[in-house]
DNA sequence: TAGATTGTTAATCGATTAACAATC
DNA sequence: TAGATTGTTAATCGATTAACAATC
């Protein structure tokens, strides 16, 4: 009886890096990779490569590795990075409008269909190609493009004010680009993508590499 | 004798939204305020909140808890964001403009002092206030400039040459916001910021909420 | 005083790493 | 065959959580 391995949150976030190695395998021609040359170059340890791709399934073959094609199959599968996640940007500001034209979200199934911002000058403009439009909109719109996933990068004053709107057009899922803690009721996913906690450990890093 | 407290990096990671709490707390007036308060705030558990504010050498008070202006002092200083980490900005595109415009970064101690890109239309231009340069001049301003740290926000292609510019101008520390792993010699200080590991927890995470 | 909160020490939990037989 | 790599089982490491005396 086949089992869902249990998979950790560090072992997801490294899939992708090592999806872009196994993709740039492929496109060298190869058939196979070991977790030895991953490792290698993603400076890991080759144990931690094998345990985290033991979750895909997909078995290797000792002193040759892994078929890389099946490999790309089986992670792009196990992060649900085959089906198209529909999604609305909400905040077309700078932030936003990287994060809309940010090829390798696109080519893994995130589809941003329509974006939202108060300002009424960028209303009816286009961001990459997503149209803008009013606040007011986001309930009409998410139910006629069948929208599960909200894109947020409000100015952090307006994070807990749009959120409640999302949730009002019944949005399941949020991705968080503001330093605000959202409140939400239980069964509301949120990942909050926190660049400030980035700068901190470059920041400690750096003053440490000072003394 | 004054011994450091040795800090881990989640640790580091959530001290900013410490932060960000008793900086509110601040603004209400309050002059303390309790591990309670703050990891309810956040849903987290007092006991870490405790654990991670012992780091910064405060104690507090049973039943008052931690003085507010203590506090604020003492995290800002652990994260060394009491000084000014001169940076540049390289790859002005959108993501490069939000973070140049990022409020809460230059709150706290990054200063971006000039922006570098290889279109020629941007050069001579400003982006939220910060001069675009040609990649030519990296070399000439982080000398002239004392810069310690380039930001980069270049296509992933470009990632790896223009890290080699950024370490013959003399660079010793590079936040890096492509997705490309990069080789640099030992000492160098690299933070990846990696969006794609992100878009891949919540993306398993929508996966499982539709089972 | 009564009791909420701190801060220390110990226990638990989970992720990483090590060891090594199996095998291509 | 020889030996590099896989995959499993066990050991280690480090972070989180629990327990609880001290105390404001």
């Amino acid at each position: 009886m086949a089992r869902v391995k249990i998979s950790s949150v560090p072992t997801i976030r490294r899939l992708p890096s090592y999806l872009h190695i196994i993709e740039a395998a492929q496109k060298e021609g190869k058939d196979f990779i070991s977790g030895t040359v991953i490792a290698e170059e993603l400076e890991l340890e080759p144990i931690q490569v094998r345990k985290d791709l033991a979750i895909t399934g997909i078995s290797g073959k000792p002193r040759i590795g892994f078929p890389v094609a099946e490999l790309l199959d089986a992670i792009t599968k196990f992060l649900d990075w085959h089906h198209t996640h529909r999604a609305i940007l909400v905040g077309a500001g700078n932030l936003g409008t990287a994060l809309a034209g940010y090829a390798e979200f696109n080519r893994h199934g995130m589809s941003i269909l329509a974006a939202f911002d108060s300002d009424s000058r960028k209303q009816g403009t286009r961001i990459n190609g997503v149209e803008v439009f009013p606040l007011e909109k986001i309930g009409e719109k998410v139910k006629e493009l069948e929208i599960e996933l909200a894109v947020l990068t409000v100015p952090s004053p307006y994070a807990q004010e749009t959120t409640e709107v999302l949730l009002a057009a019944g949005i399941k899922a949020i991705w968080n680009f503001t330093n605000i803690k959202l409140k939400v009721p239980k069964g509301i996913i949120v990942q909050k993508e926190d660049l400030s906690s980035g700068y901190a450990v470059l920041s400690v890093k750096i003053a440490r590499n000072r003394n």
